[in-house]
RNA sequence: CGGGGCGUAGCGCAGCUUGGUUAGCGCGCCAGUUUUGGGAACUGGAGGUCGAGAGUUCAAAUCUCUCCGCCCCGACCA
């Protein structure tokens, strides 16, 4: 490719819509522009990347048995209403001309579901593994970083059909190896954590994550044993209670005029908010519970759910909440409450001398103290981890980072073929249900999550795998006949050796494009410049900006022999990857 | 959905508080000349429903109201 002819439009300035490192540069670079909120165009250096990484994710899929298909991006409501996630708030809805009803794909494991159950009977079909890179449509809350969360993204989602567990295990296994080696083709370290499988439910779940500040995502992991898990899913490890050698003091109810969350109460009472205990009213189907849990503390839903025995739970009412307490909302306490379970995080229970709620407005006691001044039910795990809890497994202590998701890996089993009935004749003659995985890779996003980690003040810094040209080559002065002899050339020869390069032969001054070709971030720039009347050309490597001259007649060899070292160290990290997870 | 901010040329912004010539600056763009190893210089140009609508006023980018769009923080998140 001529960049003459290449339609790149690059940007000195930043465009004030942008936040993420990434944003701004794939901006600058003119590979993406915004059409709206959240979603965008992929200019041809952009899409020319993605699909460099949809070739990776095929080639991986591919090797493990994986068979590509295409499903609509536009859905009738039925399937939907089938397994009752029509009424999702992310899905986007629209009606035909006769007022019928339909959605946009925001995933797929109803479809799949559909095309497996009309047309697989028996075990002898199995195990199957199909999936498709496909456009999806989510109405997300809140946008953010370009394409790193869209309303419309670019996912590879494949799905897994086995007739018991142990099939299964061996298919995710197999997925594990396809994603992980695409991840570490394309460039990107990832961290595998366990994750909280969320709407799409199912049994286990693992989310690839990219280590990076900017990411949405809070994980733990333990220096020690390896553990790693996303906070929303973190269980946190059992470090011996030792009971406060505090003396307790007594028991007393003091004002508080209208400080109803912890931080009008702490300021009030100037008190450290560990020293608080929050008493969270949630309604539990028939049941009300009150939850307690340190006030600096953040409760964890789903392991309330959990503790509570999988009961669909949510925040009790306002008038729930008066009934029981006898106060406004904004200050329940565990004492005196009648009429709701005692359930508390297991931090509370080695607390002394703390201050709850009062049930009764606009006061707090201070000095509370558990089996004196009242009883607990039960106690459990239920607050988010964060940083400093123990780890699960070893009880060494959990590390934070920040995570951007690249990858979702769930273990479903039969939550989709029982409650769509999708059943196969297994050889005892019986029929059973699908035993499921799905299997997600957010294609899109890794065209941010790669130059979020791989930049500098120049731009991106593509892997060799991914990046819009392996090759760029710079005629510095087009007006020079050695300079422009060597370009073309050079140019021709890679050509002819299957590399994909870019010529920028534009009538720009040096500065330009260096710059370009800095901002783009192709691997390997070659420069013809002032040495071309030697015979020489001088080639330089993007990421680590190591500058070589190089004869004329030597420089093709010694490219190809650069970029086949640049392609085998991500191959070797692939190995690698595969490698650790099996040792 | 809550909080904050923004909307003026392709991009980045000033002007608005205190209404008043023809709405400005930098970058980019077009033409020409000179330049050519890290985003050139000069000369001359093109480019605007000032987000939309309504209102106040002799007069609105500027004041008022309504709506729309976008960004950030939070809530939420296969």
């Amino acid at each position: 490719m001529r960049a003459s002819q290449l339609f790149f439009p690059t940007l000195r300035e930043v465009p004030a819509e942008a936040e993420m490192i990434s944003h701004k540069l794939l901006l600058r670079a003119g590979f993406i522009r915004r059409v709206g909120a959240g979603i965008y165009d992929y200019l041809p250096l952009g899409y020319k990347v993605l699909k460099k990484i949809e070739k990776i994710a095929r080639e991986e899929m591919d090797a493990q048995g994986g068979q590509e298909l295409l499903m609509p991006a536009l859905l009738p409501a039925e399937l939907y209403q089938e397994t009752g996630r029509w009424g999702l708030d992310v899905l986007f809805r629209i009606k035909d001309r006769y007022d019928r009803d339909y959605l946009l794909g925001f995933t797929h494991e109803e479809v799949i579901t559909d095309i497996v159950r009309r047309d697989v009977r028996s075990y002898r079909e199995l195990p199957l593994n199909l999936y498709q890179i496909q456009t999806k449509e989510r109405d997300e809350p809140r946008p953010r970083g370009g394409v790193v969360r869209g309303r419309e993204f670019i996912m590879l989602d494949s799905y897994t059909f086995d007739r018991n567990w142990e099939d299964l295990d061996r298919a995710y296994e197999r997925m594990y190896v396809a994603f992980s080696r695409t991840f570490a083709r394309c460039g990107l370290d990832t961290l595998v954590v366990e994750a909280d499988s969320g709407a799409i439910g199912g049994k286990d779940s693992q989310e690839y994550m990219v280590i990076a500040d900017s990411g949405e995502d809070t994980v733990l992991l333990c220096a020690e044993c390896g553990y790693a898990a996303n906070a929303e899913k973190c269980e946190i490890g059992r470090i011996d209670v030792k009971k406060s050698e505090q003396e307790l003091h007594a028991l007393e109810l003091v004002d508080t005029p209208d400080a109803r969350t912890i931080e009008q109460v702490t300021s009030f009472l100037k008190k450290s908010p560990k020293k608080l205990v929050k008493t969270l009213i949630y309604q539990a189907e028939d049941e009300v519970v009150a939850v307690l849990v340190r006030g600096d503390r953040e409760l964890n839903e789903a392991k309330l759910m959990r503790a509570l025995g999988g009961k669909d739970i949510e925040m009790a009412e306002a008038d729930v909440i008066e009934k029981l307490t006898g106060a406004e909302v904004g200050f329940a306490g565990p004492i005196g409450l009648n009429g709701a379970r005692i359930i508390a995080d297991h931090e509370v229970e080695g607390m002394s001398n703390f201050v709850v709620g009062g049930n009764k407005t606009d006061a707090h006691y201070i000095n509370a103290n558990i089996g004196r001044d009242f009883g607990i039910d039960e106690y459990a795990d239920l607050r988010v981890a964060s940083k400093g809890d123990a780890c699960p497994k070893c009880n060494g202590i959990l590390r934070e980072h920040r995570g951007m998701e690249v990858g979702h890996i769930f273990k479903l089993g039969t939550i989709y073929s029982e409650g769509m009935g999708a059943k196969f004749l297994d050889d005892d003659g019986k029929e059973k249900s699908f035993i499921m995985g799905c299997y997600g890779m957010g294609i899109s996003r890794m065209l941010a999550a790669i130059p979020e980690v791989n930049s500098d003040s120049d731009g991106m810094i593509w892997p060799i795998s991914v990046a819009p040209f392996e090759v760029a080559v710079i005629l510095l002065n087009s007006g020079d006949e050695a300079q422009c002899g060597a370009a073309i050339r050079l140019y021709e020869e890679l050509q002819q050796a299957g590399v994909d390069v870019l010529l920028d032969e534009r009538d720009e001054r040096p500065g330009v494009k260096f710059k370009d070709a800095d901002l783009i971030g192709c691997p390997i720039q070659v420069v013809a410049g002032r040495l071309a009347g030697e015979g020489k050309v001088e080639l330089r490597t993007r990421a680590s900006k190591d500058k070589e001259e190089v004869a004329l007649d030597d420089a093709t060899q010694r490219i190809l022999e650069l970029r086949r070292e640049l392609y085998s160290r991500l191959e070797d990290k692939a190995q690698e990857v595969v490698f650790a997870k099996k040792g």
